[in-house]
DNA sequence: GATTTTTTAGTTTTT
DNA sequence: CTAAAAAATC
C-alpha cells in the first residue's frame, strides 16, 4: 500500500497503529484522508475489519467516512467495519445486550418530542406548578444527570436545593415510564452501554476483544459519556487513535468537554502526538482570514495553518437591504460563480447559523430554478403526518408502546376522547398491563359506556385486520402501505386535513415515507426489517432525503447550518446572516459563549476552498417587526488585506465580448 | 366528547 | 407571524 504522496505527519498518523495516538489536525489538513487511509493501512496489516471501530459525532461525518473508505477497500470488507455515530454504535451494543439491563431487545428510541411528552405527563401527575418547573429545565436536568452518570438517588443527594429533590423524583418516574415501554432516550444510548459494561465484566471483555482498534473523529466534541465509553472499550489494548482540533469545538452546549482532547495524553499513558498543520483545502487569503479571527480566542492552543495553494481571491463581504434582498444576492452569487469560476452547483454551499434561515433561501432558489438540497434537516421527520404514520408502525413493532398508541388512537378522530383515555390510564396503573393487552377485553370494556365500547372495539378489529395485512407480503414497503391503508390512516388523511392543498402535500409526504422504505432496502445488502426502518428514522438525519440523494447524480447547492457543515469543503461558500445577535447568536453573547461562537465562524470560513462570500442584511424581520441590525463583530475581526466590501454591481461586471463569443460557440456546439 | 375560537409563547446549534 | 395550548361553544 502506497502512502508516499502524504506528508510525514500524515504518514506517521497512519502507520502508528498500536498504542494511544493523538492527532491534532487543523481545518482542511487532510484529517479524513488520514483516518480512511489509516483504516486501509490496518486492513493491509491483516487486522480484521470487524475488529476496527470508527466513531464520529454526526451522521454527516459518518457518511463522509463511509464514502471515502469506499474508494479504498472492497465492499465485502467494508461491510464488516464498524463505522457510525456514537449514538448508532451505542444502539447496536444495546440491541444485542440490553436484556441484561431489564429492557427487551425490541426497545425503541424516544425522540425529543416523546421525551417532553413523558416529562409533562410526570409533572402533571405530580401536580407540579408549570410556572415553577419548566419542562425544558427538567428535561435538561435529566439529561445533565445522565451525562454525569448520576442515578436519581445521586441527583437527590447532589444539592440542598429543593429543586434537586423534585428533579430526582421526576427523573426516577420518567426513567421507569421509559423502561416500562421499552424505550430509551438519546442519552440512554450512551449511558446504558456504560452501565452494561460496568456491571458485566464478561461483556466488557468480549467487546474489548472485538473492538481492538478504535478511531474517534472530532474528538474535541465528545462529552463525558462518550469519553467514558471510549476509555472503557480501549481497556488494556489501548489501540486508540483520536483525531481532533480544539479550534473546531462547537458542541459545548451539548456537554462536549474540550478537556477530553487536552487531557488525552494524561489519561492514556504513552500517547504519541502528531500535528497536522498543512492545509490542503483553502487559499492563503481564506486561511489568513480564518487565522486572524480565531486568534481573538484566548482559550486555545496556538497553531499555524499554512498552505501552498497560492493567494487566491479576497473574501467578499456584501450588505443587503433586508433578508429578502439577501436571498436575491445569494441567488445572483451562485449563478455568477457558476459562470465565472466554472464550478457546478454541487460545489457551492450556503451556510447559516440557525435553521429558520433556510426557509427564505429555499424559496428563492426554487424560484430561480437552482437545484439545491437541504442537508441535515429533520423537518420531514418532524411533520405531524410523518410522526403519526410512524406511530402507527411503532405499535406493531412493540405492542408495549403506549405512547405511540395514544398518539394515533384518535387520529383520525374516532370518537375516543380524554374520558376514555383517562380510564385506560387508570386501568393500566391498576393492572400494570399495556394498552393493547387490555383495551378490548370485557374486563376493561365493562368500565365504559356503550358507545365508547363500540368505538374501541371497532378500532381494535380494524387494527387486527391491518396487522394481518402486514405479514402478507415479503416486501417491507408494500407491507407498510397495505397496513396504513387497511387501518384507515391513508383515507383518514382527507378527514384530518380538510384543506385540499394541505391534504395533498401531507399525502405526498406519507407516500414519501413509504418510498424511503423502498430506498432503504435498495441501498442495503441485507433484508430490511421494520425495526431497521424505524431505527433509521430515529438515528439518521433524514432518511427520506439521504437515500434519495444517492439516486440522483445532481445534488445542487448545499444548504446547511454551520454545525452540520463541519467536516465538509466546497470551492464556493456563502456564509449568510452575519449580523450581531444572529451570528454570533444573541444567547451566546449573554452567556459569554463568544469563543465557541467564534470557533463556529472559524469552521464556516475554513469550509471554503477558493471563493468565500459573507453576506448580511441591514434590516431583518423578527416577530413581525422590522429591526435594524448591526454587522457581526466577526466581520470587523477579519484582516483588512484579506477582505473586500463589495456591491453586486462591482462583483458582476458585464461579460467581455470574447467570453460571450465563447459561450455562444459552446451553445451552438451543443445544439449541433 | 368534538370542534371552533381565543390566547399565548416562541428562534441556537444535534443525536 | 405561526403553531400549539387553553378556553369556549357546538
Amino acid at each position: 500500500m502506497n502512502i508516499s504522496h502524504l506528508n510525514p505527519q500524515q504518514q506517521y498518523a497512519i502507520r502508528t497503529v498500536d498504542g494511544p495516538l493523538l492527532v491534532l489536525a487543523g481545518a482542511g489538513s487532510g484529517k479524513t484522508t488520514v483516518i480512511t487511509h489509516r483504516i486501509a493501512w490496518m486492513l493491509h496489516q491483516n487486522i480484521k475489519a470487524e475488529n476496527i471501530l470508527a466513531v464520529t459525532f454526526t451522521n454527516k461525518a459518518a457518511r463522509e467516512m463511509k464514502e471515502r473508505i469506499a474508494k479504498l477497500t472492497s465492499s465485502k470488507i467494508r461491510r464488516k467495519l464498524n463505522i457510525g455515530t456514537f449514538h448508532a454504535f451505542g444502539c447496536k451494543i444495546l440491541r444485542f445486550n440490553i436484556r441484561h439491563l431489564g429492557y427487551s431487545q425490541k426497545f425503541g428510541i424516544a425522540d425529543e418530542g416523546d421525551q417532553i411528552g413523558l416529562i409533562k405527563q410526570v409533572a402533571q401527575d405530580m401536580g407540579l406548578d408549570k410556572q415553577d418547573h419548566e419542562i425544558s429545565f427538567l428535561q435538561s436536568g435529566i439529561s445533565n444527570a445522565k451525562n454525569n452518570l448520576q442515578s436519581p438517588e445521586e441527583v437527590r443527594d447532589s444539592g440542598d436545593l429543593s429543586w434537586f429533590k423534585t428533579l430526582a423524583v421526576v427523573y426516577d418516574r420518567y426513567q421507569n415510564l421509559l423502561q416500562s415501554m421499552d424505550l430509551v432516550d438519546f442519552d440512554d444510548l450512551l449511558y446504558l452501554p456504560i452501565r452494561l459494561w460496568r456491571e458485566n465484566e464478561e461483556i466488557l471483555d468480549r467487546h474489548q476483544l472485538q473492538f481492538r482498534y478504535i478511531l474517534v473523529d472530532e474528538y474535541q466534541d465528545t462529552n463525558r459519556l462518550q469519553a467514558e465509553m471510549i476509555r472503557l472499550l480501549a481497556g488494556k489494548n489501548l489501540n486508540i487513535c483520536v483525531v481532533g482540533d480544539d479550534d473546531q469545538s462547537i458542541y459545548g452546549w451539548r456537554g462536549a468537554e474540550i478537556k477530553n482532547i487536552l487531557n488525552f495524553p494524561d489519561r492514556f499513558i504513552g500517547t504519541q502526538i502528531t500535528r497536522l498543520e498543512q492545509n490542503y483545502r483553502s487559499t492563503n487569503t481564506i486561511l489568513k482570514a480564518a487565522n486572524a479571527v480565531i486568534k481573538y480566542n484566548k482559550d486555545r492552543h496556538n497553531k499555524t495553518l499554512w498552505s501552498d495553494s497560492g493567494h487566491g481571491e479576497t473574501v467578499k463581504i456584501i450588505t443587503a437591504d433586508n433578508e429578502t434582498h439577501e436571498t436575491k444576492i445569494v441567488v445572483d452569487l451562485l449563478k455568477n460563480s457558476r459562470f465565472e469560476t466554472k464550478n457546478s452547483y454541487e460545489n457551492m454551499a450556503v451556510l447559516f447559523r440557525s435553521n429558520f434561515q433556510s426557509r427564505l433561501f429555499e424559496i428563492a432558489l426554487r424560484k430561480a430554478q437552482i437545484p439545491y438540497r437541504l442537508i441535515g434537516s429533520r423537518s420531514f421527520y418532524e411533520r405531524r403526518e410523518i410522526r403519526d404514520a410512524l406511530a402507527y408502525l411503532k405499535i406493531i413493532h412493540r405492542e408495549k408502546d403506549d405512547l405511540s398508541l395514544l398518539r394515533i388512537l384518535n387520529v383520525p378522530t374516532r370518537g375516543i376522547g380524554d374520558k376514555t383515555v383517562d380510564k385506560m390510564k387508570l386501568y393500566r396503573e391498576q393492572t400494570g398491563k399495556h394498552f393493547l393487552r387490555f383495551i378490548d377485553l370485557t374486563d376493561f370494556l365493562s368500565l365504559l359506556n356503550d358507545s365508547a365500547q363500540e368505538k374501541i372495539k371497532k378500532f381494535m378489529t380494524c387494527y387486527r385486520l391491518a396487522l394481518d395485512q402486514f405479514s402478507q407480503n415479503q416486501n417491507l414497503a408494500e407491507n407498510i402501505k397495505g397496513y396504513l391503508e387497511k387501518i384507515g390512516y391513508i383515507d383518514g388523511l382527507k378527514k384530518i386535513y380538510k384543506n385540499n392543498d394541505d391534504y395533498e402535500s401531507r399525502f405526498e409526504n406519507v407516500m414519501e415515507l413509504i418510498n424511503s422504505a423502498v430506498l432503504l432496502s435498495q441501498n442495503s445488502t441485507e433484508k430490511i426489517t421494520l425495526q431497521d426502518f424505524l431505527e433509521s428514522y430515529s438515528l439518521a438525519e433524514d432518511p427520506a432525503q439521504t437515500h434519495k440523494k444517492d439516486k440522483t447524480e445532481n445534488h445542487g447547492v448545499s444548504l446547511m447550518t454551520v454545525h452540520t457543515a463541519k467536516g465538509t469543503e466546497f470551492p464556493v461558500v456563502i456564509v449568510v446572516g452575519l449580523e450581531q445577535n444572529l451570528f454570533p447568536h444573541e444567547r451566546s453573547l449573554a452567556d459569554q459563549q463568544i469563543e465557541e461562537e467564534r470557533r463556529l465562524f472559524y469552521v464556516a470560513v475554513t469550509r471554503a476552498k477558493t471563493h468565500l462570500f459573507l453576506t448580511r442584511a441591514k434590516t431583518r424581520v423578527k416577530y413581525n417587526t422590522k429591526n435594524h441590525t448591526y454587522p457581526s463583530q466577526f466581520i470587523s475581526e477579519l484582516p483588512d488585506d484579506a477582505v473586500e466590501f463589495s456591491t453586486l454591481n462591482e462583483l458582476f461586471k458585464p461579460a467581455e465580448a470574447d467570453d460571450v463569443d465563447a459561450i455562444l460557440a459552446q451553445m451552438r456546439k451543443r445544439f449541433a
